[in-house]
DNA sequence: CATAAAGTCAAGTGATCACTTCACTAAAGG
DNA sequence: CCTTTAGTGAAGTGATCACTTGACTTTATG
């Protein structure tokens, strides 16, 4: 289930996202990721699960213990949902650029 | 309510992506967009509402017929989000290359 | 071996979600 | 004025969600 809308789902909520944020300095115990939020371990492994499931995050375990690790490829993919948008925004800029050329200049 | 949970549960429906996607095109009329998904037309409108929720669109309603147009705005600021993270892909990147070295001349 | 540590699994709860039907309002058109 | 068109509002339903507690598994340590 790597799909845009289980990406987007994953990434719109708070913990998840400051789980993902944590990430980025590296790789990390599922108990050191729990400890920055009011919540059950359980809870936060939950999270952890969701990011999985999402292809955010990858966990592996090594003795006892868990790591999670991000996943940019995804992170990637969902980025790139954007890129057909830029254009978009862009284009308005230009518009606006125009409208504003238009005025100064209405010859 | 344009907080980013907002924006990205808005976009983790491919129903709304699909709304979205047709906006690019430029506005369009509430049932113009229906007429396009196997929903009634109340359906429709509460994803519509929650996409203005979330500030990704605008409706504006001329006579009795709403014209609904994108916010590129809020689109952006999602996808500025990502922006740290392609820093940390790049990252990923260069230490596999480091790996494929290392690996080489191990000594 | 006994205990602690690291975490998952199962089950339950209250909240939110997607979607429907039915009733309603507001604007046009005959 | 009467009807149609365009759409929202309210209420209900089944599904999914975030979170909890309590029991369990696995690995390490005294």
């Amino acid at each position: 289930m790597t799909s845009l809308s289980g990406i987007f789902a994953a990434l719109s909520d708070d913990t998840r996202r400051a789980v993902l944020h944590q990430l980025k300095g590296g790789e990390a115990k599922v108990s050191n990721l729990a400890s920055s939020f009011d919540m059950t371990l359980t809870g936060v492994s939950n999270h952890l699960q969701t990011l999985k499931n999402a292809g955010l995050i990858e966990i592996e375990k090594r003795g006892r213990t868990r790591y999670c690790r991000l996943k940019p490829h995804t992170l990637r993919l969902a980025s790139n949902w954007f890129d057909d948008y830029e254009a978009f925004w862009d284009h308005q800029l230009d518009r606006i650029e125009d409208a504003l050329t238009a005025d100064k200049d209405p010859r």
